[in-house]
RNA sequence: GGGCGAUUAGCUCAGGGGGAGAGCGCUUCCUUCACACGGAAGAAGUCGUAGGUUCAAAUCCUACAUCGCCCA
C-alpha cells in the first residue's frame, strides 16, 4: 500500500522537506479575507532582539505560540502569527562598536550617519539568525511578512506616538536623577536596572562643624558610596531626632574639599539608619535630589558620563569612581575623620544589558507621564478585557501599575528612533513634529534635531498595532486588531506587556490582546538562570539536533505547569524523542497492514473498538480544552498517555488478531485504526508538527477527510466525537479494564515463574455472574493477549494441581505450571496481597460505619466506596481461599 | 519591609477534599513478524514541620522552616 517507512523516525530527514512544503504551499500566510469571515485568531510574536540567537526561553515561548496558532488554524479560523525583531538599541550599538573597536575605531571616528549605516549592515548580515532558528523549530509564523521596529512605516508610528503624547502634555523634558550606565553611556529607565545585593561596607565619616554647636564639634554621617561626598551640598537630620537638636542651621566644613554646607532638617531622614545624619548629594541620589530641592541646595555633578570624577572633585578629578572611593576613604582615615567601617549588604543597581553598576546621575532627559496612561490599562485588566494566565500575575501587574513612576525614554545612543524634536539655536524655539524639519518655521534658521534616541521599549510598546500598519487605517489593522493571545516571559511584564496595554488603549482604540500567557522561566538543571556568558545555558539548536524539533517541543510542553519556574529536564526531551519514534512505528504498523483497505467510517463492533473510540472522544475534548486554557503540560501528558498506553499498548495489540484474520472484521479494524490514528495525529500536530505531518500525508483518507497538509486539516471537533463516548452501550471502558486486569495478572504469574513469552499456558478461571459473562465474551482477546491456549471458566472451578494462583477483580485464576510452582513462595505472595487488601478493606469498613460519613458525604461517594468495599471483600475472599488451597 | 512561587518515589515533576501518579533511573525476564528510541513484570513515597477546619486533608486555612523570584 504505502511505501514502507524506515524502522526509526529520523527527524533530520523529515523536518527540512516538511517545512519547505509548508512554505511552498503557503500555509503560514493569512491575508485579510474577502467578505464575511469568522473572527480571526492573531498572535504577535514578542519580537526577539535582532542581535539575539535562540535560547531556551525563546524555544519554550515560541512552542507555546505555535501550539495555540496551529490549533486555531486547524479549526478554520483565520489565523495569523506576526513575526519580526526589534532593533535593540543598546545591544546592536554594542555589537557595531565592538566591530569598530577591533579596527581601532570608535563611533565618533566614523560619525553618526556612517555609524547608523553600519548598524543596518550589521542587521542585514546577522539579523535573520533568530528567524532562521524559529523556522528550524517548525514555527508557523507568516515569515513572508516580517516586521522590524526600524522599518520606515514603523518609524512613522513611533513619531506619531511621541508627537501625540507631547501635544497632550504627557511627554516632557526635565533635569532629573536618572540611572546612568557608564559603560553603555546612556540613561536607563527604572525597570532596566536590576537590583542585586552586594556585600560592601557602610563608612562612617566625621564632618567637622565650622563652629561647635550645642556641644558638638562634628557630625557623623554614614554612606555606602564615599566618593559621592565630593558632591555633598548639605547634611540632613530628622527634625524629631533629639540627638541633633540645635544642630540644624549649623555649618559643616566638607572634608577634603573644604566646602561649607548647611545642616538641614528633613522628615525623609530615618533616625534609625546609620548615625541618623545623612550626607546629601543632590546630583547623585534621587532622594537626596528631593531633599536638595526642598532646601534649595546646589546640585554638584561629580561624575562624568564615563564614571570618572569631574573637575568638581578637585584633587580627585579624573579618577575612576572606584579608585576615587578607595582614595577618599584612605584620605579620610589619614585625616582622622573615618569614625568606623561596618560590613553592609545592600542592593546595588546594575545595567540589565551589560551588568555594569549604574550611577544615579543628574541629567536632562525626556520623560513620559505614566499615571494618566496607567489608569485605563488597570481598568482593562480589572474588568477582564485582558486576562492573565496564570491569573496571579494580575496582582503583580496591578501593584506595579498603581505605583507607576514617570518613564525616562531618552537614550544617549545613535541606533534607534531619533527623538522628533528640533531646536532652533537662532531664535531659541523647540519644535516637536513628525516632519524631517531642516529650517525653523519661526525664523527660517537651521534647526538641529535632538541627538538622543528613544528607549527601544518605547517602540516595542506599539508592536501589536504598528505591525498591522497603524497609524494608517489598513485593512489588516481593521481585521486583525485586537490580537488574541500574547505569550511571554515574566521578566518583561512591565517593560513590555504593561506598556503595550497602555499604548493599545491610547492609540489603537482598545486593548491589544485578550489573553496574556506568562510562561515559566526555564532554569538549568541546577535551578540557575541559563546564561551564555556563565556557560549555564543549553542551546536549543543542540537539543533539536539530538532529539529533533518535535522532541524538543514536546519535551518542553510536558514541563509547562502552573509553576513559575522550570528546572529544565533533558529526560523529558529524551522520552519525547522516543515518543516521536513510537508514533512513527505505530503508524508504520498501521500502514503496513492496510492491504485491501477500502475507506469507510469507524465502527464499534467489539468492546475494544468501543473502548478506544470512547477514549479518543475523551482525548479530543481534553486536548481542545487544554490548549484553550493554556494547560500545556496536562495536555501533552494526555496525548502521551493516550497514544502510548492506550492506542499502542492495548488497541494495536488487540487489533492484531483481527488483522491477520480475513473478512469483514479485518476491514473494520483497519478502518478503526486509520480513524483513530488520523484523529490522534491531528490532536498531536500542534505540539509535534513534523512527525505527525510526515505520517499523516501517507494515510489513505478519502478526499473529503483530507487536506493538502495536516496543518490545514480539520481540527477534531470534540462535539462531533462525543457520540463515541461509551459507544453503543458496550461498556467498552469497563470491559477493557477487566480484560487488562486479568491479562496483567496472568502475565505477572508468567513473569514470576519465568515462563517463556513464546510458551502458552492454561488458564482456569473461577468466576460468576456479570464478570463470568464478560470473560466468556472476551475469552479470545484474553487468550491472545495473555498467551493462554486453553481458558476454562466455571463458577466452582477447582484449583488444578501444581497451579500458580492469582486474583483479578472477583475472579480466581489458576495457571497450571507442572514442576515450576514454588508453593512456599506463592503462599507468601498471596498472604502479602491479602494482607494489603484486608488493611484497605478495614479502613473502608470503618469509614462506611462512620455515621458522620453516611450523613454528610455525597451519595455518589458512598455508593462508590460501598462498591469498592464489596469488590475488596470478594478479592480478600478469593485470596484467602487460595491460601487454603496452597496449604496442601 | 511587602508580595509571589516551590517543598510528593533515587532524580525531574504531575495531581489539588473521598482508592498516592508519570518520565528518567533501578531489579528480573524477553531481540515474538510496528517499535530495544522497544515489550512484559517488579521494587521504591509517614506527599517539608506543627496546628486547625471537615464525616474525610497530599489537596482547604494558619503559623513555621528551607529554597527561589519580584517589588520597595
Amino acid at each position: 500500500m504505502a511505501d514502507e517507512l524506515p524502522k526509526a523516525y529520523d527527524p533530520k530527514a523529515v523536518e527540512g522537506p516538511v517545512f519547505t512544503s509548508w512554505t511552498r504551499e503557503r500555509h503560514f500566510e493569512c491575508p485579510v479575507p474577502v467578505g464575511e469571515a469568522p473572527k480571526p485568531f492573531v498572535v504577535v510574536i514578542p519580537p526577539p532582539n535582532v542581535t539575539g540567537s535562540l535560547h531556551m526561553g525563546h524555544a519554550l515561548n515560541n512552542t507555546i505560540q505555535d501550539v495555540v496558532i496551529r490549533r486555531s488554524r486547524m479549526t478554520g479560523q483565520p489565523t495569523r502569527w506576526v513575526v519580526g525583531t526589534d532593533h535593540a538599541g543598546i545591544a546592536t550599538q554594542n555589537k557595531v562598536e565592538q566591530k569598530l573597536a577591533s579596527e581601532g575605531l570608535t563611533r565618533d571616528d566614523v560619525g553618526r550617519e556612517k555609524f547608523i549605516e553600519l548598524c543596518w549592515a550589521w542587521r542585514a548580515d546577522h539579523g535573520s539568525t533568530i528567524i532562521t532558528q524559529l523556522k528550524a523549530m517548525g514555527c508557523s509564523c507568516d515569515f513572508g511578512d516580517e516586521r522590524f521596529t526600524m522599518d520606515p512605516e514603523y518609524q512613522r508610528a513611533v513619531k506619531r506616538v511621541f508627537v501625540h503624547w507631547y501635544n497632550e502634555g504627557l511627554i516632557y523634558r526635565g533635569k532629573r536623577i536618572i540611572n546612568w550606565c557608564p559603560r553603555c553611556s546612556t540613561a536607563l529607565s527604572d525597570i532596566e536596572v536590576e537590583h542585586e545585593d552586594v556585600a560592601s561596607h557602610l563608612w562612617y565619616f566625621r564632618y567637622p562643624l565650622k563652629e561647635p554647636v550645642a556641644g558638638h564639634d562634628h557630625v557623623v554621617v554614614a554612606t555606602t558610596r564615599p566618593e559621592t561626598m565630593l558632591g555633598d551640598t548639605c547634611v540632613a537630620v530628622n527634625p524629631s531626632d533629639e540627638r541633633y537638636e540645635g544642630l540644624v542651621g549649623a555649618t559643616v566644613v566638607l572634608p577634603l574639599l573644604g566646602r561649607e554646607i548647611p545642616v538641614v532638617a528633613d522628615e525623609y531622614v530615618d533616625p534609625a539608619f546609620g548615625s541618623g545624619a545623612v550626607k546629601v548629594t543632590p546630583a547623585h541620589d534621587p532622594n537626596d535630589f528631593e531633599i536638595g530641592e526642598r532646601h534649595g541646595c546646589a546640585k554638584i555633578n561629580v561624575l562624568t558620563a564615563e564614571g570618572t570624577i569631574t573637575e568638581e572633585g578637585g584633587p580627585y578629578a579624573g579618577l575612576d569612581r572606584y579608585e576615587a572611593r578607595t582614595r577618599i576613604v584612605a584620605d579620610m582615615d589619614a585625616a582622622g575623620l573615618l569614625e568606623r567601617v561596618d560590613d553592609h549588604i545592600h542592593p546595588v543597581g546594575h545595567c540589565y544589558r551589560c551588568h555594569t553598576v549604574v550611577e544615579p546621575w543628574l541629567s536632562d532627559q525626556w520623560f513620559v507621564d505614566m499615571k494618566p496612561l496607567a489608569a485605563p490599562a488597570i481598568d482593562a485588566v480589572r474588568d477582564g478585557r485582558v486576562t492573565f494566565h496564570p491569573k496571579r500575575w494580575e496582582n503583580v501587574y496591578f501593584h506595579w501599575m498603581e505605583n507607576i513612576r514617570d518613564w525616562c525614554v531618552s537614550r544617549q545612543l545613535w541606533w534607534g528612533h531619533q527623538i522628533p524634536v528640533f531646536y532652533c539655536d537662532a531664535c531659541g524655539t523647540m519644535h516637536v513634529t513628525e516632519e524631517e524639519l531642516e529650517l525653523c518655521p519661526d525664523c527660517g534658521g537651521r534647526v538641529r534635531q535632538d541627538p538622543d534616541v528613544l528607549d527601544t521599549w518605547f517602540s516595542s510598546a506599539l508592536w501589536p498595532f504598528a505591525t498591522l500598519g497603524w497609524p494608517e487605517k489598513t485593512p489588516e489593522l481593521a481585521f486583525f486588531y485586537p490580537t488574541t493571545v500574547l505569550s511571554t516571559a515574566r521578566d518583561i511584564l512591565f517593560l513590555w506587556v504593561a506598556r503595550m496595554i497602555m499604548n493599545g488603549i491610547h492609540f489603537a482604540g482598545g486593548v491589544p490582546f485578550r489573553d496574556v500567557i506568562i510562561h515559566p522561566t526555564v532554569f538549568n538543571a541546577e535551578g540557575r538562570r541559563m546564561s551564555k556568558s556563565l556557560g549555564t545555558g543549553v542551546d536549543p539548536l543542540d537539543l533539536m539536533d539530538t532529539y529533533g524539533a518535535d522532541g524538543m517541543r514536546f519535551g518542553l510542553m510536558l514541563q509547562v505547569t502552573g509553576a513559575q519556574d522550570i528546572k529544565f529536564s533533558e529526560d523529558k526531551l529524551l522520552s519525547s524523542r522516543n515518543f516521536a519514534n513510537k508514533i512513527w512505528n505505530a503508524s508504520r504498523f498501521v500502514l503496513m497492514n492496510l492491504d485491501g483497505y477500502v475507506p469507510g467510517p469507524p465502527t464499534a463492533d467489539t468492546v475494544g473498538d468501543a473502548w478506544i473510540l470512547s477514549r479518543l472522544a475523551g482525548l479530543a475534548a481534553q486536548v481542545d480544552e487544554g490548549i484553550l486554557t493554556y494547560e500545556f503540560g496536562e495536555t501533552a501528558r494526555a496525548l502521551y498517555d493516550f497514544f502510548w498506553s492506550e492506542f499502542c499498548d492495548w488497541y494495536i495489540e488487540l487489533a492484531k488478531d483481527r488483522l491477520t484474520a480475513e473478512g469483514a472484521g479485518r476491514l473494520a479494524v483497519q478502518r478503526n485504526l486509520v480513524f483513530v490514528l488520523d484523529k490522534a495525529l491531528r490532536l498531536l500536530h500542534p505540539m509535534m508538527p513534523f512527525v505527525t505531518e510526515e505520517i499523516w500525508r501517507r494515510l489513505p483518507l478519502p478526499a473529503e477527510e483530507s487536506a493538502p497538509s495536516l496543518m490545514v486539516a480539520a481540527w477534531p471537533d470534540p462535539q462531533s466525537l462525543a457520540g463515541w463516548r461509551d459507544a453503543r452501550g458496550l461498556h467498552g471502558e469497563e470491559t477493557i479494564a477487566a480484560v487488562q486486569a486479568i491479562v496483567t495478572a496472568v502475565r505477572a504469574v508468567r513473569s514470576r515463574y519465568g515462563v517463556s513469552p513464546r510458551a502458552t499456558v492454561g488458564l482456569f478461571v473461577r468466576a460468576e455472574g456479570r464478570l463470568a459473562r464478560l470473560i466468556e465474551a472476551e475469552r479470545d482477546l484474553i487468550g491472545s493477549l495473555a498467551g493462554v491456549k486453553e481458558l476454562r471458566l466455571a463458577p466452582d472451578m477447582a484449583k488444578p494441581a501444581h497451579s500458580a494462583v492469582a486474583a483479578a477483580l472477583g475472579a480466581e485464576l489458576y495457571i497450571p505450571l507442572e514442576g515450576l510452582v514454588d508453593f512456599a513462595h506463592e503462599r507468601e505472595r498471596v498472604a502479602r496481597e491479602s494482607g494489603a487488601a484486608q488493611f484497605e478493606l478495614e479502613r473502608l469498613t470503618r469509614k462506611l460505619g462512620n455515621e458522620g460519613f453516611l450523613a454528610k458525604a455525597s451519595p455518589e461517594i458512598i455508593a462508590k466506596d460501598r462498591a469498592r468495599a464489596d469488590a475488596l471483600a470478594e478479592h480478600v475472599a478469593v485470596l484467602e481461599g487460595q491460601l487454603v488451597e496452597l496449604a496442601d
